[in-house]
DNA sequence: ACCCAGGGTAACT
DNA sequence: AGTTACCATGGG
């Protein structure tokens, strides 16, 4: 099979701008990897692209026409001045903010997202990203030079056996109830685009190994529900030291992002 | 060798 | 309702 499909070049311009390392590499997504010259190479809905700043602008070249995927993916059509404007009315959130610039959400897959985060649980991120590529080099479609992330119903049809390669531990058939579900239908992903949260995550919890933290996850990395409000182990102790009377007026609508800007500031030792 | 990791579950008080 | 052992594995 030599037949490749041609490297096609494009811009985009993420309304409000982007900071692509902390986006790519603040533990939302586990497909990217930093190359030599600074830019990042991932894989998007199957497709492969290689990204780099230029200027506030995405530079990407990908396998073949594809921009509306990316567009979608970073978001670009929300604007993160806003965004950050109105997290900077928290005196904690604005040090983030003007530290770390525009960190974006970005629009993954559902499925793709909760079996991440399934993964994910009492986990570290460089061996969640090392069972995820062997996830999808193993059981992916291969498009030439990358493996998509396997479907649902891929993954449904696979063993505990199956899965032994991934070295995923228990988690392992956590992620077979998912696909079984999802595949058989008996959880629709789809459908949570027009649900409430606390709808979601019922539903969500229906799976094994599905609490209130992965299943936020899920709605916020997965669904675009940006008022999902992931607590994991450091956004907890950082909630209880700073807003020990909940979350301030200013991020309704956006805890999701608030809170990646308060991960990111706990993940690099910083100060809010 | 040791500690910890973007949790969840079941079995306890 | 709140605590605790346990889950499997390996990165740092």
């Amino acid at each position: 099979m030599f037949v490749k499909s041609a490297e096609k070049c494009f811009r985009l311009v993420p309304a409000g701008g982007i900071n692509l390392d902390i986006t790519l590499d603040c533990g939302q997504a586990f497909r990217w990897n930093k190359n030599g010259d600074g830019s990042w190479t991932g894989v998007v809905r199957g497709v492969r692209a290689t990204v780099r700043n230029d200027g506030g602008a995405l530079l990407i070249s990908s396998d073949g026409e594809c921009e509306e995927i990316f567009y979608d993916y970073f978001d670009c059509s929300r604007d993160y001045g806003d965004v950050m404007r109105r997290l900077g009315n928290d005196g904690h959130l604005s040090r983030a903010v003007s530290e770390y610039g525009a960190v974006r959400i970005l629009r993954q897959e559902p499925w793709e997202a909760l079996c991440s985060f399934i993964i994910s649980s009492c986990n570290n991120i460089p061996r969640i990203k090392g069972i995820i590529d062997r996830f999808c080099v193993g059981f992916g479609e291969n498009a030439g030079s990358s493996y998509s992330f396997p479907s649902a119903e891929k993954t449904a049809s696979l063993t505990l056996e199956d899965l032994s390669v991934l070295r995923a531990g228990y988690r392992a058939e956590y992620i077979l109830d998912a696909a079984g579900k999802v595949a058989g239908g008996e959880i629709n992903l789809s459908a949570m685009y027009g649900m409430s949260i606390p709808d979601c995550e019922r539903e969500l919890m229906k799976i094994k190994g599905v609490g209130k933290k992965v299943a936020d996850c899920t709605l916020l990395f997965g669904l675009g529900h940006t008022e999902a409000f992931p607590v994991d182990r450091h956004i907890k102790r950082i909630c209880e030291k700073y807003y020990p009377d909940g979350l301030p007026e200013c991020v309704k609508g956006i805890e999701g992002i608030a809170q990646q800007y308060m991960f990111q500031m706990q993940r690099t030792g910083g100060a809010l």
